[in-house]
DNA sequence: AATATATACATAATTTTCTTATGCATAAAA
DNA sequence: TTTTATGCATAAGAAAATTATGTATATATT
């Protein structure tokens, strides 16, 4: 990522979501997909991106399929039953997360 | 923080807007007004606390007064003049954070 | 034809930010 | 009197990122 530190910890609902959307996405993809989406506001990096597909891989959350195009390797991920369940998780504490930042930064957002 | 990794980034705008809003505040207190306004939902802890408080100190975004009560010690923070700049900085981040995940979880949200 | 940019993956060293654990101490409640 | 609440602090470790490299092919540009 390249922006605020207020992106640090959304890296993995960015993927689940986008492969949740998009079916089956390899790892530079994702990272235009995130730029064209944030009009370049957003900019993953690659040290960032490939790790954290490794680890969803690792935890069953992603399947991978390695594709040739030409001479060159793509590596196209996809969401497992199990990934897609997390999606619906990481979905909800990305709402919860708003609902509160914006209680705690705006007076107006404190009801009940 | 105790809480999704999404709180990862937030906790200096957190304490900063509280600033902004209160005039003063210690750091017990602050801990309190952030579990009632996300009712519990987000706890602070103090040993990311406390070390963020020293840090915006040390950078000149906050002036600290120590005062006695009966014969415990608090210390009183409250913004300085680069901190109330650096407190719009922050919210203008946290509001492009807030569109710009919008825009990457919900379709409808991404308008020109 | 040569060079720069884009595509596509990967990992290692370091930094940032947080959690967990611990410590000290007083005040109030059970 | 013992637990809970108030109030500060720091150190060790974990997690997640940045930054810096590395490898390689494909396409544009000069």
């Amino acid at each position: 990522m390249k922006s605020t530190n207020l992106y640090k910890g959304s890296l993995i609902t960015i993927i689940l979501k986008l492969l949740n959307e998009h079916d089956s996405m390899y790892g530079y993809e994702i990272t235009q997909k995130v730029k064209e989406i944030t009009k370049d506001e957003l900019q993953l990096t690659e040290g960032a991106l490939y790790p954290a597909l490794h680890k969803l891989e690792a935890q069953g959350l992603l399947d991978v399929e390695v594709i040739k195009i030409g001479n060159r390797v793509r590596k196209y991920y996809k969401l497992t039953e199990a990934g897609t369940k997390e999606t619906v998780d990481k979905l909800a504490e990305l709402e919860s997360y708003i609902r509160n930042m914006r209680a705690l930064v705006n007076p107006k957002f404190r009801l009940e």
